[in-house]
DNA sequence: GTCTATAGCCTGATAGAC
DNA sequence: GTCTATCAGGCTATAGAC
């Protein structure tokens, strides 16, 4: 409180954190000792539990500076228009992107092998990530609906749906690391394919009458 | 060879591999110890090793033989009309069913967990569960476009999409342990909202003309 | 605050009696 | 094959010098 911190360390547990994202995010929580947090961290141990009192708080707290990073910017500043597919397909191309990315898929592997033992992780996860996600879609899908460009009946159901269908067969096998990444052409194939399902599955009684 | 094992332990391995199963899936492999899994199978953790000769040799040994089992006897025996509809709801329901098993959720999470340290876990998990259902899936909707029920420009995508949409926010919540499994009710709806959509925005070109 | 050194525990795996 | 007893090593976390 007193003195500040010397000034060329910019925050230290920063520091601390950003190295142990790297090793949790690459080789899980259990196979990511201590010792190897400090040594990538440039830390002795000792400092390295003066900042963080246990191995899992550090995890914690790694994982929620994490989460709010990616999602702040992830999930803010999208202008969709009236057209369903446009739109929609917009959506699923920037939902793609970001499920795809190799820190995300990191992520989800690690939360869903740590929520058994640390179930408010899992809760924090599903609350800042999918659970947002699916609120803007289903408010886009309600404005499509009030606009008469869609007829979804149940808006949150449709917009499960149309998630979905986004994450499929390509997820799964990224996840489990069986392919590569898909370039931005296969994300938007696959966004506008889900979009044309959607579309024209939800079309207005009259669709061009 | 010559002499066989005395008749009262009914493979001994097998015993070992069950109690194996019931570990892992609960905890996860690194929280799983080998006492543990010796002191669960009633033998001491020499047998254990006269049996295996290491954790991780036992512990794909167990995946491989719970997936034969629980696959053979969830792919094989279903009859699918004409109907699309009520044919894809009953796939959804039977696809449904297997996701969301207490088993399957379970060994899911593991085999993702682990997938990162085993690429060959990871591939026999995809080959013998997602390809299969992704297939079968598949055919199916080839064969209702023959008959003309369906127009499905490109069935293996179709499928995909279709089993996206059951595959959603349900199943993410049960995974992260946030949701109690679905009912037969719960599960029957869904199945029936992503047949309905698939249908409707996959009819052949004249619908009721 | 930061380091070196170490305590205390639990792990996977083994040696030897029977 | 099966057990009891134990090894050697890695882990988290801490104590004490500076």
């Amino acid at each position: 409180m007193a003195a500040k911190s010397s000034k060329a360390s910019i925050s230290k547990g920063s520091q601390i954190r950003a190295a142990a994202g790297r090793l949790f995010l690459s080789q899980g929580y259990a196979a990511t000792s201590m010792d190897s947090i400090a040594a990538a961290a440039g830390v002795s141990k000792a400092t390295l539990y003066a900042h963080f009192r246990s191995k899992q708080l550090l995890f914690e707290s790694m994982v929620q500076e994490r989460f709010r990073a990616e999602m702040e910017e992830n999930l803010k500043p999208l202008q969709l228009g009236d057209d369903p597919f446009e739109g929609l397909a917009a959506v699923g191309r920037r939902f793609l992107a970001m499920l795809m990315s190799p820190d995300a898929l990191a992520a989800f592997r690690l939360v869903l092998a740590e929520s058994v033992r640390l179930p408010e992780l899992g809760e924090a996860f599903y609350r800042s990530g999918p659970a947002r996600t699916l609120e803007m879609v289903t408010a886009y899908i309600e404005y499509l609906n009030e606009r008469g460009r869609l007829k979804v009946e149940d808006p949150a159901l449709g917009a499960d749906q149309f998630l979905g269908m986004l994450k499929n067969k390509g997820h799964m096998k990224c996840l489990l690391g069986l392919a590569p990444l898909p370039s931005a052409a296969d994300i938007d194939l696959l966004a506008r394919a889900a979009a044309r399902l959607f579309v024209a599955g939800n079309a207005p009684a009259r669709p061009k009458l």
